[in-house]
DNA sequence: CTACTTAGTGTATATTTTACACTTTAATTT
DNA sequence: AAATTAAAGTGTAAAATATACACTAAGTAG
């Protein structure tokens, strides 16, 4: 694996995998504590080797499954990292996903070992990491910061039910800026795409907010037809 | 190289380059004509596979210019794509860039053989290709027209000094829809990025257009505010 | 029953987008 | 040299969208 000489006609890759959480406060991005020798530092999501029979999106869900225990998640590549010396132990180009993942008071539950130390930072106080990885972070976070713009993955950090104030929380964090309440209220019910439930929020000590549920299937015909949810 | 039965720890990487041109009238893709055995078609432009001593973003300009004797083209990668099966020689991941060029009248300088035979295509009319090369055109065919709307791409295609008329046209060929003239004029005049020359078009049989030309420096400091260029 | 906290709501103004048709200029034709 | 042809260049009104802004409603806690 070290470097030769003379030209080798292969690689070693791997996916490497940024997951976004939210806490109702700011979003979070889940760092893993590296032990291994020469040094310790915490590193983005654990890139894992890819085997000759994996496809690189299974290989990604695989990572995301063995990290947290979950399945059927949002995930999406954004971007291949590939410099000669990125990684100390040789050429290994890496394939990056993002994921966002809905955080919920179990916590996670990882289903390898390497993965039980892993802890949420908060997204725009990201500690030196591992490798190039700051660099995969940082990217991660701008691909989030314009996809926002343009598709509803502001419900993928949710819960089914939510409020319209979570909501604009999120919307809030991830674009980091202030949202008027009643301006963003309207444009996120004038899509149509919102659904209130018969359902208030419980034991809160202010008026209970409604939840709402986000329509999926009808966004993605709309979308079809060139609809773009978003808002910048 | 071929599949094992057991797992391997590494494979074959390529990066891929997707081309496109225009020529006054329509958006464009270049794709070769693939000789080899075991048979024959179009395939877009060459992978290349990637040798140890090079980054990837050098691999993919060293590609582009082997093909078209150009350097300091737009070029920027937008995905990988790491099926099993995609490549009927075996696992081949590739990352795949894509590049927009000027087309002048000297047509293509190729530097290497294999690229001799290479033609434009018209992107809403791509034939089919070989291996996944379809699936990789059209996704950069997507990047490419979503980009537009929020970067000034537009000008990769034209000369140093262009008419507001050849810039409408590659909005129109990217976009896909027709765009009312004197509102495009406007929108694009109103960001003060595109400066008029005391030159006017020569030899035509009709009203001269004005030349502009688009200030990528002052575009770039925009750009840090926060600025966004852009057409829906 | 009072205080506290967040939910929920309307309107006026500014900005942006859209739709739309004629005059100007240069070369070519007659 | 006058008429024709072809694209360049230009303004305005209406519609849609975005923005700024402050009070009332409802539930809990003391």
């Amino acid at each position: 694996m070290a470097k030769g000489n003379l030209p080798k006609l292969h690689s070693d890759f791997s996916v490497d995998c940024v997951i976004f959480g939210f806490d109702d406060e700011e979003l979070k991005v889940l760092l893993v504590e590296r032990n291994e020798p020469p040094f310790k530092a915490w590193k983005a999501i654990p890139g894992n080797l890819v085997y000759d029979q994996e496809d690189i999106d299974a290989a990604a869900e695989r990572v995301l499954y063995e990290l947290t225990g979950l399945h059927n998640i949002f995930l999406e590549q954004f971007y291949s990292f590939g410099s000669i010396d990125r990684h100390p132990q040789g050429r290994v180009i890496t394939v990056a996903y993002y994921s966002i993942i809905k955080r919920n008071d179990n916590g996670l539950h990882p289903v390898s070992g390497y993965a039980k130390k892993a802890y949420w930072w908060p997204a725009d106080n990201i500690p030196k990491l591992a490798f190039d990885h700051n660099e995969i972070v940082d990217k991660a976070l701008q691909t989030l910061r314009h996809k926002i713009s343009y598709e509803p993955i502001g419900f993928e950090l949710l819960p089914e039910k939510f409020t319209l104030t979570q909501l604009q929380h999120i919307y809030e964090a991830i674009l980091q800026k202030r949202i008027d309440k009643r301006n963003f209220r309207r444009k996120m019910l004038s899509y149509g795409l919102l659904t209130e439930l018969n359902q208030k929020q419980k034991g809160v000590s202010h008026r209970a907010a409604s939840f709402f549920k986000f329509n999926k299937s009808r966004y993605r015909s709309l979308k079809k037809k060139g609809f773009i949810f978003g808002l910048r």
